[in-house]
DNA sequence: CGAGATTCATGTGAAGTATACCTTTAGGCTTAA
DNA sequence: AAGCCTAAAGGTATACTTCACATGAATCTCGTA
């Protein structure tokens, strides 16, 4: 056993990597030369620039889709101007927020307490008055005696789960605050998602207004060679490789990120394939596990409940794939589940809650339909390819040690 | 035959409850002068 | 007497429940052609 694994690795490390540098290829990387978005970057840098004179810049709003490069813009001009006013001893403080990865900041309360922790200052998880830690915020921005700039970003989210008061109220902090001033910088995923907001939140924060359009194919293949060249060793990428994921990426809005993504993932797996060389098919392969790993996240990461949920749809899609499914049958595989499991069953209530969160996660389909004198429901229908769904369907057999045959 | 009423199974909003966690405060205990 | 600790009191957010009302098309009802 011992002495397999002692192989195996031995057998890895003999083995040369194909990469190089693989950081470049991760989104997180930012390159010193950002391609086809010069006149983005321009822009931000002139709107931004007061505040190395130590004043106050209007608020920005950027949008774009994901992966035109609206984040990595941002940051390299803010890294740019954070090195400047460190240079010349000016006060300026930056401060990055992604509102969609900290899962913290998914209501006002936790976000202002994000932020505030952000400066510095610690904040209990709950607890407190929501005022009371606008106020501890609010003296910590007092505190710093400067120009601050708070990179907002996926801003949508935050704003479509925590109500858009909070926008209100940061862009209204400016006229409390005596020693320091605040710029807002939001970026958004979602075009629509500026019309859904109050008015006045939508004129407050979009000072200047930023349109990031997506990248066509050959530029993102241009971004992609760039990179590969970083991340790979050379000649280890066989002809049209680039070319496929950039079509690929094309096809997805001109999404730059999905395509160093796929780009990344068919590199690990041409090297666990002990292959010298990433070639087409692995594109495909990593396509395929790209997606199945993000669902296969978002399912374990989920509460108890929602997997209690979850699976039932998944048993009742097993078992009569063709039927239609209805909250009510849910909820009823749902308490008998929640039996086995000794779980206290919710309230269909609630379920019908979770199960339109779980919409919201793109893992089911859920649309409510009327079924005429028989009632009305939602729709249910699973959207996830099918070895997918399997492999969740085991994933939650194990989670949850229930079988499946039992529960109908 | 068709307009309007009825009906069903749940959606959905509002308000209330339980729980977990936080700060403040007052009283009691310890410690040092 | 000053300082520190602890427990109780008073608050809040969040997840969930309870209650009550809203929905919307298939089906039913009934007047009319």
């Amino acid at each position: 056993m011992s002495k397999n694994l002692t192989n195996l690795f031995e057998k890895f490390l003999e083995k040369q990597s194909l990469f190089t540098n693989k950081k470049a290829l991760q989104s997180i990387f930012i390159p010193d030369a950002i391609k086809h978005r010069d006149k983005q970057i321009e822009q931000i840098a002139e709107i931004l620039a007061p505040a190395l004179r130590e004043e106050k810049p209007s608020n920005i709003f950027i949008y774009g889709k994901t992966g035109t490069g609206k984040t990595l813009s941002v940051r390299h001009t803010v890294d740019e101007m954070k090195r400047i006013a460190e240079e010349k001893d000016i006060r300026l403080k930056i401060i990055y927020v992604n509102c969609k990865l900290k899962k913290i900041a998914d209501t006002e309360y936790r976000m202002i307490a994000e932020l505030s922790r952000s400066f510095g200052k610690a904040v209990p998880p709950t607890g407190l008055p929501t005022d009371e830690v606008y106020n501890i915020f609010y003296h910590a921005v007092e505190e710093q005696n400067s120009i601050i700039i708070l990179v907002l970003d996926e801003i949508d989210q935050l704003i479509n789960r925590a109500g858009d008061e909070i926008i209100y109220n940061l862009t209204r902090i400016n006229s409390d605050l005596k020693k320091s001033q605040l710029s807002l910088v939001g970026i958004s995923n979602d075009l629509m998602f500026a019309n859904n907001i109050d008015p006045r939140v939508k004129s407050s924060l979009s000072e200047e207004e930023l349109v990031f359009p997506p990248y066509n194919a050959p530029q993102i293949r241009d971004i992609l060679e760039e990179r590969s060249k970083i991340a790979f060793k050379e000649d280890v990428i066989e002809e049209g490789v680039i070319a496929k994921c950039a079509a690929y990426a094309a096809r997805e809005h001109g999404d730059a990120r999905r395509a160093l993504e796929l780009l990344r993932v068919a590199g690990e797996i041409a090297e666990r394939n002990a292959e010298d060389h990433v070639q087409i098919k692995h594109i495909d392969f990593a396509e395929d596990k790209i997606e199945k790993d993000r669902i296969i996240d978002i399912v374990q990461t989920q509460p108890k409940q929602f997997q209690n949920v979850l699976f039932p749809i998944l048993v009742l899609k097993r078992n009569n794939p063709k039927e239609k499914i209805y909250t009510g049958d849910i909820y009823e595989i749902y308490k008998s589940l929640c039996i086995k499991t000794n779980i206290r069953p919710l309230t269909q209530r609630r379920i019908s809650d979770i199960i339109s969160e779980l919409d919201m996660l793109g893992i089911i389909n859920a649309k409510i339909i009327s079924k005429g004198r028989f009632g009305r429901t939602k729709e249910i229908s699973l959207s996830l390819p099918s070895p997918v769904e399997k492999t969740v369907f085991t994933l939650l057999t194990t989670e949850l040690g229930v079988d499946a045959t039992q529960l109908l």
